[in-house]
DNA sequence: CGGCCGTTTGAGCCACATCAACCGGGGTGG
DNA sequence: CCACCCCGGTTGATGTGGCTCAAACGGCCG
């Protein structure tokens, strides 16, 4: 609380500043205080990271509309350990927001909130107060069976929104778990009400991405109900290979930050089973998986035995995109 | 063509009229003529109900707007045979719109498209070009695998938009078929674009919508996953009679107008399995189903076999419902 | 009456689950 | 610093839910 109103009030580069105060301090402490520290750091940079698009971005305001989607991406800064990229993509691609509309949403949204790895963001049935935002890290939504079983029903990386579609409808049969140390954006909910009142452009952009998640899930619903456990993990693994990728990161070798466990819950499989077939894969040279690092040494066999067509995660232009950004007055 | 023209001048009552001269021409023809009459009759007819709402409810349109949602139902007209009530459930409740939108929404629909069983309302792939809102019959949104497999990603009854996440995509991956035949309305995607511009309440409804059926299609993700064939099959029969009741229709016995096969695309078994499952059910005496009429013997006990809550279906208000409807200038 | 589609029933098999044990690394406590 | 432990990955043995193949049945339509 005081420390977010500490930061609230400094520029960007002091808070770039006080971000590597933080990292050099991390250098010789043991690893459970780096890490703190580390992503203390990381938190600190996003927030200026953030803070300077705002500002550089705020002069267009109601100025250009028709190039804004493109000048959005290549105006972000290119800060290096902790790239806006991915999550301004999803805004202006995904999203189709304008800029003036990204820039409305981002205003409003309240200081990045860190959370710890395995922390939860939404309990199952909450009540929900907030747009949520993931700006770095992976999440994922997992609804509990009374059996006890779990069924991972969304996959989150940089960029997604969490909870788009239970928004719209008020609350969540599934709890929102974060797979990593995560760094979340919050909307409250009636600062976007009164935002969408003005900007049609933000609805829109909800549904959209509420669209997007679901055509995900659709593509979940073929494997889980039609396809072998070797298909079902290909096509997982090459869904979030085309994600990172558009989101600006690597797509061929990459962080999987997941226990064969959660690849389980995932994959309606179970983790013994989730083992061998991840071998069958390692040994058919498609795939490496170490330590939660993957590559991916054979794409295209990899996307045969997936039956993977990244087309479901490429957006069309908005059907309309003639929008005028039509001010904030 | 032609034939459109035609009824597009004739007054509700002239409607009604046609339609019953069809129905007492269908009496003593053989089956397949007399289906085409009374398939013809039934246009006829809710094409008529639908003049008369939209006439109806005209003048209120900026008038009242707080009651709006609850006046609607209640002023629907109480037309026998084809009921309008799903349908305007759909659109008042589920997408939360007021009247005015409604009747907006409703008078920038083309005439309904009456289509055979089996027939396929949008293609694998194709590009869309309207918004579909299912008025009578049943519908499934189908996934083609490369051998041969199919999995059904959504199961539509009266009342439900077919496309309302494709829509702000672009285009689908799965084709949308019907299970017999239908009454569909279409507001072409231009006319929608205009309309949304105007009138924010429909741009959410339709995120309202695609949230809608988002939920559902975890639900199905939950039951694929981690479920029985017996509770899946249990769940399945459970949400559709739920989604009936609130149409308004009776959620004990009710036409399930769908194979054995066709359930097995649903839930990701082999029809075989379908149908020992059934007969498990049967035996238990927690259904019956016979020539797709389905009756629920013991709807606690088949809740609890299927797991089944039913809260994911039941719509919140509205987060923020004191909307202004904001007129149409 | 004959063909077709959907349902039913049986026999055998396979993909995947379950249970159980072991391994290896990194964090923890003594 | 070492011993331990816990968690995640790996491997084997065994069980089973649901699949496949195959054939008979029954209603509906021509």
């Amino acid at each position: 609380m005081s420390y977010g109103l500490t930061i609230k009030n400094r520029t960007p580069d002091e808070l770039r500043q006080l971000a590597s105060e933080r990292r050099e301090l991390a250098h010789p402490k043991q690893r459970r205080t780096k890490a703190l520290l580390l992503s203390e750091a990381r938190l600190l940079e996003h927030y200026a990271d953030l803070r300077s698009w705002v500002e550089r971005t705020r002069p267009d305001d109601s100025g250009d509309d028709l190039l804004g989607e493109r000048s959005t991406i290549q105006s972000a800064p290119p800060s290096e350990p902790h790239d806006l990229a991915p999550f301004l993509t999803t805004l202006s691609l995904r999203m189709a927001l304008p800029v003036a509309d990204q820039h409305a949403l981002l205003t409003a949204a309240q200081l990045p909130r860190r959370l710890a790895k395995g922390e939860s963001v939404i309990a199952e049935g909450e009540h929900l107060s907030a747009f949520l935002l993931l700006c770095s890290g992976a999440a994922h939504a997992v609804r509990t069976l009374e059996n006890g079983g779990e069924q991972v029903s969304a996959f989150y990386v940089s960029g997604d929104a969490l909870n788009p579609g239970d928004l719209a409808l008020g609350r969540s049969r599934t709890s929102i778990r974060t797979l990593t140390p995560a760094i979340v954006i919050a909307v409250s909910i009636r600062e976007l009400g009164t935002l969408m009142e003005r900007r049609p452009a933000i609805a829109r952009g909800l549904w959209r991405e509420t669209a997007f998640q679901a055509a995900i899930q659709r593509e979940w619903l073929a494997g889980l109900g039609r396809k072998s456990a070797e298909a079902r993990l290909a096509h997982f693994l090459c869904e979030v290979a085309c994600r990172l990728q558009i989101g600006g990161q690597d797509g061929e070798t990459f962080e999987l930050p997941l226990t064969q466990r959660e690849l389980a819950d995932i994959l309606g499989l179970s983790c013994v089973h989730v083992n061998r077939v991840l071998q069958q894969l390692r040994h058919r040279k498609l795939i490496d998986l170490d330590r939660g690092l993957l590559t991916i040494r054979n794409r295209e066999a990899l996307y045969r035995t997936a039956e993977f067509d990244p087309a479901y995660l490429k957006i069309l232009e908005p059907p309309h995109s003639r929008e005028e950004a039509d001010g904030s007055r």
